[in-house]
DNA sequence: GCAGAATTCTGGTCTATACCAATTGACCAG
DNA sequence: CTGGTCAATTGGTATAGACCAGAATTCTGC
């Protein structure tokens, strides 16, 4: 049964996070003070704050302290739209920090596109936000014969506008999977969270119509961030 | 940098376990066992283990003990095929238990359906599981009037299976929504873990070729027992 | 004023210990 | 052999206190 004090907590704190809300413009009182307030320790505290973690109600950054989660972004990975586009489609603010570009061979992008294992990828790695949150940290391998010169004129703009607009690629045919996980120590630095965060793994391998190999694409996501969301039509 | 303790911890009993997964037949020792063998704190101890669960290498029954998490599931949740017919294909053993099976009204049903907030269902609650391990909680809500007699006969099959063969429906479109959750009290207790188990929720409503609304379901998985795999083809 | 230094605050980590409740396994009676 | 009881084991929960490192704030000297 429901008797765990802790999960009694969870409940307070949910009621007390949705009245006060506004009032702590989005930040909680310090674990401390919170503690004291209903006379427990942090431990069991911090026990109660992170089922409502894991409920994806707040979340940590950093060592400044718990903050309430804003909605959910919906996001559908089998559509082709653009970050930017569908971020502020849904009324909120994208920025993106471009932290990496350049040439590498890398197994997992050769192998999810058919390619030998020392293929040589033009390689993007970028952080997105949502509202100044970090949510999303991922690496892109462009297989360069698609794209020639995209390393020197990439700059933050949709990659698949690019590939589209100016290269005239059709994508096509694509294979996802998604998986939750654990953010590694590398990642989680990278989105200002605690190591071990839990965070959604979205890969993608995208082909043309031709069943030529475009582009490989690693995604991770805060698990709180998101909504998966698709719809499809027509028969299976 | 990973130089907190648990987070060695974490590696040490990473190697630990995939080195001694046979001897210890999917059981980790106790506790207070590996407390000890370690040097450290029961708590320590147990957020490396926690680490452990959220990248999905380990998981915790009940009261039992830490267990070596099996193979996650492939899964397409865009795809007709049953349950059973998947999880046989790759090699696994499928099992369910029908909980629950009666008329009722339900809002998110109706609403994803597009009918009334009162419009009566034939609602069906069952258990999942692969090799043993109960691994989804589900509820079906599907309309009455395209599958009338559906209680009646209704004995743990593939429903998608029925609404094909019986009542000759092709489910057409489909509109599919998922987000990690941490596991109601209610739903862990039906897959025998503790509240707050990290879980993924996944939401569908399908509808027929002629846009009539046939069922909904609302499917909540243990978040380590699955891999989301979808293939796509044809130009978005 | 303002940049930089010192201090305070806060979350992150860790130890040591304790009690409860469910599970397990051994033991015993029929 | 079966079914039930009892005790040991084990995970779940909780307390109390401590130290560290990074973040935020205040103070200080120019």
């Amino acid at each position: 049964m429901p008797d765990a004090y802790y999960l009694q907590l969870t409940e307070q704190l949910r009621h007390l996070i949705t009245q006060h809300a506004a009032q702590w413009e989005g930040k909680l009182p310090a674990e401390r003070a919170l503690a004291e307030r209903f006379s427990t320790t942090r431990v069991t505290l911090r026990q109660a704050l992170a089922q409502l973690e894991g409920e994806g109600l707040i979340h940590r950054s950093n060592r400044r302290g718990w903050f309430i989660s804003p909605a959910r972004l919906m996001y559908d990975p089998t559509r082709d739209a653009g970050f930017n586009d569908y971020v502020r489609a849904q009324g909120r603010q994208p920025r993106t920090a471009v932290l990496q570009l350049e040439s590498r061979a890398h197994v997992p992008a050769a192998q999810a596109l058919n390619l030998p294992d020392d293929h040589v990828f033009h390689h993007i790695r970028r952080r997105r936000y949502v509202d100044d949150r970090a949510v999303l940290a991922e690496s892109l391998w462009v297989v360069p014969e698609r794209a020639p010169e995209l390393l020197s004129i990439y700059a933050g703009q949709s990659l698949w506008g690019l590939l589209r607009e100016r290269w005239g690629h059709h994508l096509a045919n694509r294979s996802i999977s998604m998986v939750s996980e654990a953010l590694s120590p590398g990642d989680a630095e990278e989105l200002f969270v605690a190591p071990g965060t839990a965070g959604l793994n979205i890969c993608r391998a995208i082909f043309d119509d031709q069943q030529r190999p475009i582009e490989y694409d690693e995604e991770h996501w805060l698990h709180d961030s998101l909504c998966i969301s698709v719809e499809l039509s027509g028969q299976q």
